[in-house]
RNA sequence: GGCCCCUUCGACUAGCGGUUAGGUCACCGCCCUUUCAAGGCGGCGGCACGGGUUCGAGUCCCGUAGGGGUCACCA
């Protein structure tokens, strides 16, 4: 069975990069009947973040990556957060010791650090030496069992090479005298990542390992440690790393990279989940608007592309629109839009009318936010007025206080009435119909990039549009009172 | 800097030896039009470079350049 999984470090918000390669560790999953499982990688005492944890998985939720197995609700091979696994980690550092394929170090940070200069200096491209090994066996026990802080270190290979299979690259050639000693047990009692990493990936039984190509570069390491526990290695997939417009990493500094931002700023889960994807993953028939199922059903390794992808929030936001009036059923918009107007402080009145003004706003706006800045006019009589409007409303003040005459005497704002009493209007007084509408449309929603009249006519109603004629009007004696 | 990975329009990508190198976003123009959008139509724009292999390379190989990653008791 394929089993893959997400392991994210508690350290802060959720990343959309742990979306991203969620995304294709669920697909994979999925693909083949497998389990898609979440695993909280918290060895880091010191970067741990209170609530991070909370964050990811609800994000992870609310994008709909659905795990089969996690910290939240459980599964044949937990605890699913490392924190809680650390005996065994304990006791498979042990049973390398005991096997002699890995060492007690007793350097300080300090030493630690002139070591690494000394080699820099040298010209070698890691930071530890091994010098560690040269203690005798019994001695590193007996301080050990002193109490003298230590850590416990991998012992890699002298000479030859590691080849790596990466699924999606081939075979990767690294010469074993580049493969340092690395930590494996922390001297605080805390496994690092390559050896929590292997011990949870074997125990989890995660076969196939879908990851950041960051990670590359340390598979040789996590390989050797199966081959010491005599384990079989998963299969490796390094997926490319989300870029900044710049080129390099995506990053905090180089652009938005929470996923609350992006829920935050009404952008749909559906449309964020499909943008990721074609980061490095095509449709065969190039089809871009795409959901986890069709994707699931299309997905193959060899549409997974390479180069590292720019994250480009312009496409996103044309996206999350296209979903917003194409994708999503009339009323799914409507309660989508709801929670943002709440804590707007908009109320809507009743679900038709908010229909209403979304069928007609619906190409209009790229996000849910986006929506309750242009729309606001259609649940708030206190519209403000945009200073272009006021310049309308001064211009054509003379034309409106006879067109309010003339649509104070229309028994209802039908479509097809206003539009044809309007026309009429503009007709009788040899006027272009935009120098009628424009000031009509400045009074009535203090903008003059609105829907159609005649919809926006029949939306507001007559009542409605009688008060603000009269508002906009009072407004435009205040305009002058100032001059 | 060492090592590793990557390289088609500004961005995302299709292409898997023979194509006028296709699509999407962005940009520009036109149409529609009461504004703003959406939509339709059209345009701009690319195989990093140099060697090979081949009758024939965007497609295969090598090199160069460029970009990225990684070199922690972080993941």
């Amino acid at each position: 069975m394929v089993k893959t999984r997400i392991a994210p470090s508690p350290t802060g918000f959720p990343h959309v990069g742990t979306a991203y390669i969620g995304i294709f560790s669920y697909v994979w999953a999925r693909k083949n009947g497998g389990r898609f499982i979440v695993r909280i990688e918290d060895t880091d005492q010191n970067r741990y973040v209170e609530g991070a944890e909370e964050g990811i998985l609800r994000a992870l939720k609310w994008l709909g990556l659905d795990y089969d197995e996690g910290p939240d609700v459980g599964g044949p091979n937990g605890p699913y957060r490392q924190s809680e696994r650390l005996e065994l980690y304990r006791r498979y550092a042990q049973e390398l010791l005991d096997k002699g394929l890995a060492y007690r170090a007793f350097e300080t940070p300090e030493e630690l650090a002139a070591i690494r200069e000394e080699l820099q200096k040298k010209g070698l491209g890691y930071g530890y030496d091994g010098r560690a090994r040269n203690i005798p066996r019994a001695e590193a026990e007996a301080r050990a069992a002193a109490g003298e802080p230590h850590v416990i270190r991998l012992k890699t290979p002298e000479s030859g090479s590691v080849v790596v299979y990466d699924e999606l690259r081939g075979a990767i050639e690294f010469s074993s005298h580049e493969i340092p000693d690395v930590v494996l047990l922390k001297s605080d009692g805390y496994p690092t990542y390559h050896l929590a990493v292997v011990v949870d990936d074997h125990l989890m039984e995660v076969t196939d390992v879908i990851r950041g190509e960051d990670w590359l570069v340390s598979t040789p390491i996590q390989k050797l440690l199966y081959q010491a526990f005599g384990w079989d290695e998963p299969k490796w997939y390094h997926l490319p790393l989300l870029r900044a417009p710049g080129g390099a990493k995506l990053s905090k500094r180089t652009g938005h990279t929470s996923i609350d931002y992006y829920r935050e700023e009404g952008f749909l889960p559906e449309a964020l989940v499909n943008y990721l994807s074609t980061m490095g993953f095509s449709m065969p028939d190039e089809r871009e608007i795409f959901g986890l199922e069709e994707m699931i059903a299309a997905f193959s390794w060899e549409r997974v592309s390479l180069g590292g992808p720019v994250f480009d929030e312009e496409k996103l936001r044309w996206m999350n629109g296209k979903y917003i009036r194409e994708v999503l059923s009339l009323e799914e918009a409507c309660d989508r839009l709801k929670p943002f107007l709440q804590s707007a402080g908009l109320e809507w009145g009743t679900d038709e009318y908010l229909c209403q003004v979304v069928t007609v706003m619906r190409p209009r706006f790229e996000t849910l936010k986006e929506f309750v800045e242009k729309a606001r006019y259609f649940f708030d009589e206190d519209y403000p007025f945009a200073p272009k409007a006021e310049k309308e409303l001064r211009k054509g003040a003379e034309t409106l206080r006879e067109l309010k005459e003339l649509l104070a005497g229309l028994p209802d704002f039908a479509p097809e009435r206003t539009e044809e009493a309007i026309t009429a209007f503009a007709a009788a007084r040899d006027l272009k119909l935009r120098k009628v509408m424009q000031p009509l449309r400045a009074a009535i929603t203090g903008s003059l990039a609105t829907p159609g009249m005649y919809e926006l006519l029949e939306i507001l109603g007559k009542e409605r549009v009688m008060k603000r004629l009269e508002r906009a009007f009072a407004h435009l004696r205040e305009l002058e009172g100032d001059q």
